[in-house]
DNA sequence: CGAACGACCTGCAGGC
DNA sequence: TGCCTGCAGGTCGTTC
């Protein structure tokens, strides 16, 4: 579910609040996560005061004295903030009770979320290979063509590859590839390099845009305060096949690449 | 090595 | 009403 600007939205509501605020209990209701939740959180944490809020990737990374909790979304994850008498609701796996009479509780019907302990986020091996930030120096046009060269995967897989970049998912990547007219199947290595410039700002900005607008809500994404994202009334192609682009009139065509559902206008994008 | 695919899990919509 | 199928924002591990 959550891409980068679900994610950023999710750390902006939690830093503006979390931080300076006492952990006094983790209740771990259901430690079945994507990998098990580290029994030892409900002994660390107690006592230590959160210090950052940050995020590598699509991982939030909360800071107390002694390390690091490591936290994904996984599909159907969020972090919510809410007073502490608030009844529990199913899928809220792990409740962080704070000393300000609130708790912070992860919830996650799907289950493919994660906490983690790290004492070194940047080094644990889940983080470690990650590719560069979209707003990373490093990420421009002549290192996504580069690094295309010779490859045949799909543009739109390889623009989905922690490995390229961080943070674009199914929804950005067909939206990204919208605005550059380029159409998902293209083999990566068959993207010129003035259209990699078009692809590479185009990320930055549909990105941007998403966070501003809160993030994408299409079914169940929620902030930190429980409130949904409105980037969903941007979306050109995404979940709109049948409906006409809005450049050319045509329809919008869904395809699947790589076992994701792909959209896109197929006069506008070549 | 790159690339494709199954797997993990619950909930929901649609067809019969 | 109920059962079945397919699909959903991610990404790791296995296989070719």
């Amino acid at each position: 579910m959550p891409e980068l600007p679900e994610v950023e939205t999710t750390r902006r509501g939690l830093a503006s609040y979390l931080i300076g605020t006492i952990i006094t209990a983790v209740n771990i209701r259901e430690p079945r996560l994507r990998w098990p939740v580290a029994p030892e959180l409900a002994n660390i944490l107690p006592g230590q005061t959160i210090l950052a809020v940050e995020r590598r990737a699509k991982y939030l990374l909360i800071q107390v004295q002694t390390g690091w909790l490591i936290a994904h979304l996984g599909m159907s994850g969020s972090l919510r903030i809410v007073p502490s008498d608030t009844p529990l609701r199913k899928h809220d796996h792990v409740e962080f009770v704070l000393g300000n009479q609130y708790s912070l509780r992860f919830h996650d019907p799907r289950r493919f979320g994660v906490l983690l302990w790290s004492a070194r986020p940047l080094e644990h091996p889940l983080l470690c290979e990650l590719g560069p930030e979209p707003w990373d120096s490093v990420f421009t046009a002549e290192y996504l063509y580069a690094r295309a060269q010779g490859r045949h995967q799909a543009v739109k897989s390889y623009i989905m590859d922690n490995r390229t970049v961080v943070g674009v998912g199914n929804i950005y990547a067909n939206e990204a590839l919208f605005v550059s007219s380029i159409h998902p199947a293209r083999a990566a290595g068959r993207v010129s390099l003035a259209r990699y410039r078009v692809l590479t700002k185009a990320i930055q900005d549909v990105l941007a845009s998403a966070i501003q607008q809160g993030g994408t809500t299409l079914r169940d994404f929620v902030n930190s305060h429980g409130e949904p994202g409105y980037f969903k009334l941007s979306l050109q192609v995404y979940e709109r096949a049948g409906e006409h682009c809005i450049r050319c009139q045509r329809q919008i065509k869904q395809i699947r690449l790589g076992q994701r559902s792909s959209y896109f206008c197929p006069y506008c994008q070549r």
